[in-house]
DNA sequence: TTTCGTTATTTCTACAAAGATATAACGACC
DNA sequence: GGTCGTTATATCTTTGTAGAAATAACGAAA
C-alpha cells in the first residue's frame, strides 16, 4: 500500500497538472487561470503578463487561443483611449474561472488523499 | 455546473498526467511504467526503447533517475554474455509499477467522473 | 582470440519553442 | 494635432531540448 520506503528522499509527492482540452488544443489550465486573474487585477494584458513574467506575446497566443475556441470570448479588448486601451474578463470568462477553481479544488482534495497513502 | 456549452468544440476533455516526484525531479510516471513493461517484455533497455519509438539515451535516463533515487534499483543491467547483456525489473521495480498501476486506475476513475459533469 | 549485441557515455547537430525587438494602429484627452 | 499606453502582429535571435552518431567496455560462446 505504501511505496515511500523505497526511495531515499523521504518526502514524495504527487503532482499533475489539470488541463481541459479541445480537439488536442489546450483550452484551460492553471496558467490560463492565473493569467486571467490578473487581467481581472490590472484591466490589461500588458500589466497582466508583466506582473505574471511573461511576455505580452505568450499572454496574447494563451488569450487568442481561448477566445478562437469559445462561442463568445473569454476576454475582450479595446484599442486607443485615454489610458491606450485594455482588456476585461468577460461573463463568460468568469463562468469558466469559477468552474475550473472548483475542479481543481476538488483534483487537490483527491491528491492530497493519495499523498497520504505514499507515506506509511 | 457545466462549460461545455460556452465552446466550439463540444467534445471537451480533461487531461492530466500523474507523477510522483521527489526533491523536484521525477521519479516515477506514465512513461516509466511504460518502459518498465516493456522491459519485462523484452529483457532489453535497447529493445524496449526501439518498441517505444524512444532513444536508447532518454531511456537510460530515466532508468540512471529512478535508480538513483531508489533504496534499491528498480532495474539491474549487465553487459556482455552471450546476448550481450540485458535487463531485469528487480522485485522494487515491480512493487513500484504495482503501486502506480492502481494509483493510476483510481485517478482515472475521478477524471471520468469530473468529465462528466463537463457535458451537460 | 574473435565475434556479437548489449550497456554506458560523450559529443555534435538540428529543430522547435521562447524571447526580444520593431512597428503599426487606435482613440480619449490635453 | 500631438501625446500616451495599450493592443496587435511580424520578424529576428537566442536558447534549450531531443535525437543522432560515435565509441568504449563487457563477457559468454564459438
Amino acid at each position: 500500500m505504501s511505496i515511500s520506503h523505497l526511495f531515499k528522499n523521504a518526502p514524495l509527492q504527487l503532482k499533475a497538472i489539470l488541463r481541459i482540452v479541445g480537439e488536442e488544443e489546450p483550452i484551460f489550465g492553471p496558467g490560463r487561470l492565473q493569467l486571467l486573474e490578473n487581467i481581472e487585477k490590472t484591466g490589461s494584458i500588458n500589466q497582466a503578463a508583466k506582473n505574471m513574467g511573461m511576455s505580452y506575446k505568450k499572454a496574447w497566443q494563451m488569450i487568442s487561443s481561448m477566445n478562437t475556441q469559445a462561442e463568445k470570448p473569454l476576454i475582450t479588448t479595446q484599442t486607443g483611449g485615454n489610458s491606450g486601451g485594455g482588456a476585461v474578463v468577460t461573463d463568460e470568462g468568469h463562468e469558466v474561472m469559477r468552474y475550473y477553481q472548483g475542479l481543481q479544488k476538488r483534483f487537490q482534495a483527491f491528491l492530497e488523499e493519495e499523498s497520504k497513502n505514499l507515506h506509511v
